[in-house]
RNA sequence: GGCGACAUAGCCAAGUGGUAAGGCAGAGGUCUGCAAAACCUUUACCCCCGGUUCAAAUCCGGGUGUCGCCU
């Protein structure tokens, strides 16, 4: 029989860490995040990192693990989080895959290669110039002449899209697969994904409170301790939500209640963006927790869920 | 009580005779190396009633409401 992973995904804020955690500890599993902050040492308020007792009642891992400066992209999860499974595998438990980055979801729920094509700084510097030179309609129109049908899939304005496409198709000779299409599950092992959600408006509510909460819990120290360790805005890790609102504010770009004021809307943003990325995914079973008063047998029915799928 | 100003989407707001800009919030969507990113789409019987006019958010009269000033 083919081994079987649990995926575990939901908007931010929704509740998956606390559920992940129980799942993982009642079916003998390991958690391993798809969390794109919360890979990043320091980053502990403001990406809301399960806490230190928390990590204590479930091996985790791809937490807290690399450190902010560096560039950390979806290839480098994807190689990493596939040994990682191998690795719990080997030990016999299962794998409890929690976090809400879509795609790093994806690389491990589907075939993808990001093997084939490194990133070309020159490449990208040069395209760059080209699109703040002359606009992004100039960098479509190269990318038409090298592969029709993945232009016509990009928007001109999509700089950043663009410039990836041009990239792959120049050193290949291929273009980029239509995504649709291109989506093969993955041959290592099946998914039992598992979608949380809540009703928006208490999820939006959640999402208000917990950003209040971080505020409280002294997340512009940690904002201000990082920039102390000669971070900056141009940092991938200093763009997550949270902390690039308080650079902001620390800039004098405005006062700190417009921060939180911020913060608290990308946030719900961000939660919206998910939900649509998530909503693709045909094989899903979304459980709704909007009244988890009874927190055990909200657990309990996701645990009975996937015990049934790992025995079928 | 008198005088004046204003009234346009959930909020801010442009438009002063020709059939309602824009921003924010909200909603929907795209996604193969920055993905907490980047990008796309979408939201109006212009406070009410009457009048002038081929044509009114725009002009006139009345009403209602809000704000400011005066007694």
């Amino acid at each position: 029989m083919k081994k079987k992973i649990v995926v575990i995904l939901g908007p931010t804020a929704v509740g998956k860490t606390k559920y992940a955690i129980h799942v993982a500890k009642s079916l003998d599993g390991e958690i391993l995040s798809a969390d794109s902050m919360q890979i990043y040492k320091y980053m502990d308020i403001g990406s809301a990192k399960p806490t230190k007792e928390e990590l204590a009642m479930v091996p985790h891992h791809l937490v807290g693990e690399v450190d902010p400066s560096q560039d950390w992209t979806v290839a480098d999860y994807q190689r990493e989080a596939k040994g990682r499974i191998e690795h719990i595998f080997s030990k016999g438990k299962l794998p409890v895959v929690s976090g809400g980055t879509g795609l790093y979801i994806n690389s491990l729920v589907y075939e993808m290669d990001f093997s084939s094509v490194k990133e070309d700084e020159e490449l990208r510097k040069e395209l760059q110039q080209i699109a703040e030179r002359e606009g992004g309609q100039a960098l479509h129109d190269r990318l038409k002449k090298l592969d029709p049908d993945a232009a016509k899939r990009t928007h001109p304005n999509n700089i950043k899209r663009l410039i990836r496409a041009i990239e792959v198709v120049e050193s290949t000779g291929e273009g980029i697969p239509p995504f649709k299409n291109a989506f093969k599950k993955n041959r290592d092992y099946d998914c039992i994904i598992i979608g949380l959600n809540r009703d928006r408006k208490v999820l939006y509510k959640r999402i208000n409170e917990r950003v209040d909460e971080m505020m409280k819990a002294g997340l512009l120290e940690e904002v201000k301790s990082l920039l102390n360790m000669g971070l900056t805005e141009n940092d991938i890790s200093m763009k997550a939500i949270g902390y690039k609102e308080l650079i902001g504010y620390l800039r004098n770009e405005y006062d700190l209640s417009e921060a939180v004021r911020l913060i608290k809307k990308n946030t719900r943003n961000y939660a919206k963006r998910q939900m649509t990325w998530f909503r693709r995914y045909d094989s899903i079973q979304w459980f709704d927790i909007t009244k988890d008063i009874d927190f055990e047998g909200s657990v309990q029915q996701i645990i009975d869920y996937i015990r049934k799928e790992l025995a079928s």
